[in-house]
DNA sequence: GATAAATATCATGGAGAGCATCATTATTCG
DNA sequence: CGAATAATGATGCTCTCCATGATATTTATC
């Protein structure tokens, strides 16, 4: 019933245990063979043994010793994360983003430019082009040295890259993003919706990081949603989890009206209510009020352990968490944790460099990752 | 990142290995080495190997071989599904069903007894004891002989088997379901709400069978839900998940008043409806439109491949799917397949036998099971 | 009825993976 | 400098799976 344990070859345990490893390494600066024994339940001549072939493989480098300590000094071992690179990118409305990540995800360049929601599709294709040219360049790496791409944007995406609806950009429904950024870096391309990339990197390295189930909340111009369940991204059948906002009871398309009908620009609105402006107060309390129940919408469907509050607005969060959680607490049988995004504008992008890395390391444990080939 | 692959011993590889020819032969009446092999990509000898030691612990048996064909005639072996006995028990407001089931969840004995939703808590566990009881004798078993029980109520139930919280039954919240079962059969005992056993069940053997993410709405005096999502029950953080029905905006709370004041018995309204009577057919209609708002708010939440119809009002499937689906395509940015459930009202308690099922295979993975000394 | 063909079972040997054990080696501490 | 400490390296064992070939049992054909 729960899925395939498949069983196999030994050379699939191999698999698993290099894997183990791998992730143990992962986790820490460097760590001796002692250590990663300990930490993936080999015993130590079988870890020495995985890490001499992923030493081999080009997976793994010795890393200087560190002194103190009695008794023979280990050698120590780290995982080589930068052994390759991933793209990121995060397509949207007011700007493009693009980073250069090493295989721990760390980040080792950044573009960004900042375009409006007004510009057509040639116009934002081309920021993509000149984002990911400069970021690449920052890096001094060519295309051809990426080993998969991540791609976030806002609408509906299918499941090879195309956009197939999108509201809030012109002329962006059709779009075929996986190939257009494949001409510039030729790996494997995953496009997948900002809210959802924004979960994921809120549980990979954000504030739920280790939250089997939580809902995050895009509050901005725009509102939306994504899902994490049992540890994973939640696509839904046609990628079309947590659009709760296309129920008109839920009350998700008036919430940001609220704001924009109180003041000219939406986040002054947030900046006067803190300041006491009655008005304000009240337009941020009707936001709240409705973002709070699609929101509740999301919580009693799936019984998260938290939700994690993110997109522009999440920098009011002063004024917005507080309310939030009491608006929740009104509906939901069981009120889940709230938090503050922790990653800010830079979530979207995270979470492509995720989707990048998952796909690396799914490729890795499939033994297909030609390694050498890259060095 | 997604999950932990763990690796781990050569005899987790067996292990493996013996559930993946376990599960084939499930799958089948009988099948030969050959069948096996090719059905667990593993080679012949080791498919025979397994098989050996499947035979010496009891959990397979040589079954006879079938005449015709050339060369010699192969051995067949079948699963045991006789070599043990789970206990599925659903605890509802008008019936009390207990049924006794094989390691298959092939339904040996079943016993059912009426009860009324005025009964008191004593009275009804009196009732449980008694189906129980006669469903073991009326199978020649007594209760040291299960191997797991399975128990679906409706409310809100912890993890350890005790009821939360109940509106719908009196007395009957802070009930310890596990412990009095575990009173009539020594084993373990799994406790669950009553919606989400019924979807399990229908994606185990109704017809939700291959569905990834499904989502089961009980449509009856009571409303509620029960999520598959990835193949697996959804339980939530605090097993509360699908409780959509606590937002009045999403109108499952008022949702069956329409029936009851157009008439008497719920049941009537929809035969009237279908015989043309002006007034149930706008009650029905008035309905379908409550329950589809609660169950668009899943559907977009989820994005699910189906949504199944049970509970007492599947029944009128004919009055009900072909409206629900109507209004879900109002809400919903992709309508699911609607179907009604193929189970009836015995979905909950298979939903209880698969629980109780998933109880024994995990201690069969894990090697834990001592299956010699139940023979 | 003898022979051929087909298919299954059984036996042998080998490779890969993991583990326990012990001698060896490189440090630090006293 | 010797003792204590902890890592490394080598050896041999077991377990699991697999390939291959010998043997067994049946049906089809002449």
């Amino acid at each position: 019933m729960t899925g395939e344990p498949a069983g196999g070859d030994l050379s699939r345990l191999r698999q698993l245990n290099a894997l183990a490893v791998i992730r143990v390494l992962q986790g820490q600066e460097s760590l001796t063979l002692t250590e990663v024994a300990r930490r993936t339940g080999l015993s130590r001549a079988s870890a020495e043994d995985v890490v001499r072939e992923l030493l081999r493989m080009g997976w793994v480098a010795e890393a200087g010793a560190t002194a103190g300590g009695v008794g023979r000094p280990a050698r120590r071992y780290r995982f080589r994360a930068d052994a390759g690179r991933v793209l990121g990118v995060d397509i949207g409305g007011h700007k493009v983003l693009a980073v250069v990540a090493d295989l721990d995800g760390d980040v080792l360049h950044s573009a960004r430019l900042p375009v409006t929601p007004e510009m057509g599709r040639l116009e934002r294709l081309e920021a993509v082009d000149r984002a990911v040219a400069e970021c690449l360049e920052g890096a001094g790496m060519s295309g051809g040295e990426v080993w998969a791409s991540g791609v976030g944007t806002t609408g509906l995406v299918d499941g090879v890259g195309k956009v197939l609806l999108s509201e809030a950009l012109p002329e962006w429904t059709g779009v075929d993003l996986a190939a257009h950024v494949r001409r510039l870096a030729p790996a494997p391309v995953l496009v997948e919706n900002d809210s959802k990339l924004a979960a994921l990197a809120e549980r990979w390295r954000g504030v739920a990081r280790y939250a089997k189930d939580m809902v995050f909340l895009l509050a901005g111009l725009r509102t939306g949603a994504g899902l994490v369940i049992d540890g994973k991204l939640h696509r839904g059948f046609a990628n079309a989890a947590g659009e709760i906002g296309a129920l008109p009871a839920l009350g998700w398309i008036r919430a940001q009206e609220h704001l924009s009908a109180a003041s000219g620009e939406a986040g002054d609105v947030f900046a006067a209510a803190r300041a006491g402006d009655r008005a304000a107060a009240t337009a941020v309390r009707r936001y709240v009020k409705d973002l709070a129940l699609g929101a509740s919408a999301l919580v009693l469907a799936l019984d998260p352990q938290m939700v994690v509050v993110g997109g522009g607005f999440s920098r009011s969060a002063d004024v917005l968490i507080e309310p939030l959680r009491r608006e929740l607490d009104r509906w939901c049988i069981r009120t889940p944790e709230v938090r503050m995004s922790a990653l800010g504008d830079e979530a979207v992008v995270l979470g492509a460099v995720r989707l990048a890395l998952d796909d690396v390391e799914e490729r890795v444990l499939d033994g297909r990752t030609p390694l050498v080939s890259h060095l």
